[in-house]
DNA sequence: CGGGAAATGTTACTCTATAACGTTTAAGCG
DNA sequence: CGCTTAAACGTTATAGAGTAACATTTCCCG
């Protein structure tokens, strides 16, 4: 966990994503096309949040030009399916790194190098800064924010 | 706590809040501007996240024609002083219940009426889970995200 | 092969946020 | 009190993020 924060053979860590993530599409009959594939490379290369249009810009220096609905339902398509994640205080996307099933995550977000690590979501159920210590990370401030029912909205709304 | 989720006399919570607010700017030698009370008392009076656009719509309603940076000034004075916070998750703004010190704080969002509590940082420390627990709160979705500095960067980044 | 659903392309638009600059207001001081 | 100066505000324009709507293509499945 948290390879973001080592130095490591970063083309190695890219590949293996990439073959990850065929296989759980695969398994679970989803369909990584060639474009959603191609905006999860950029992600996992960057190792840290890109924008929407920052993504949008390196599709269109390929040669191919991009709309932005092509990036954006890429990216649904890939956050939907727990395959990247979507940094809410950056309004931006990252790839995730430990795929294995749809989940929620916490995040360590360096201001000075924006390198981003993923921490599982058990460490912050229970103490996030418990998390950061163990990584050497120094927390300046926190976004946490739990959606869901309150208390009278229970049983009177549709589960979804 | 959690005042939000219980019927409550709103016009005395808004009231009091108001008069609390004052006396921390007082304190603070802040200056609560007409502009900014009033997106304050707007704030108050919703109980709930509102866009900046939202409350743009309030301060034309009653007459005075106002453009973005007006709203937004106000609510960057209003979040850097403790006395309202953003809620990434939905590019909106919300009062602050408790507004003693700068915090950091966690939320509670109900989906389905739009009510947000604000629960103590230090909850949130702990478990989130146990908070919502306690407040019968169904938790469905999360966002936990923490800014600060990685290990690499500290020492070699001025602190702010 | 054909029918239908999923995925894409394309255009236009909405919502969110800030830059830049000139004017007003008001706190602080001799 | 009148002067200085910084903070606050008004205004215009523009940047950045995200979506609606509809036509077209692709590809799965029978
Ligand atoms: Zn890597
Ligand atoms: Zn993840
Ligand atoms: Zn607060
Ligand atoms: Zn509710």
């Amino acid at each position: 966990m948290a390879v973001a924060f080592q130095t490591h053979d970063h083309a190695r860590c890219t590949d293996s994503a990439m073959t990850n993530a065929r296989a759980i599409c695969a398994a679970r009959g989803l369909r990584l096309t060639p474009a959603r594939a191609r905006v999860l490379e950029i992600l996992l290369e960057a190792h840290r949040a890109l924008g929407a249009y920052d993504i949008l810009e390196r599709l269109n220096a390929e040669g191919k030009p991009a709309q932005p609905p092509t990036a954006y339902r890429a990216l649904d398509f890939l956050v939907s399916n727990g395959l990247a994640h979507k940094i809410e205080g950056q309004n931006a996307f990252i790839a995730c790194t430990h795929p294995d099933r749809d989940h929620d995550a916490a995040f360590l977000i360096c201001r000075a190098c924006h390198t981003v690590a993923e921490a599982p979501r058990a460490a912050a159920s229970g103490s996030l800064g418990q998390a950061a210590r163990s990584l050497g990370f120094k927390i300046e401030r926190t976004v946490i924010e739990a959606e869901g029912l309150c208390p009278r909205c229970q049983g009177t709304t549709p589960p979804c």
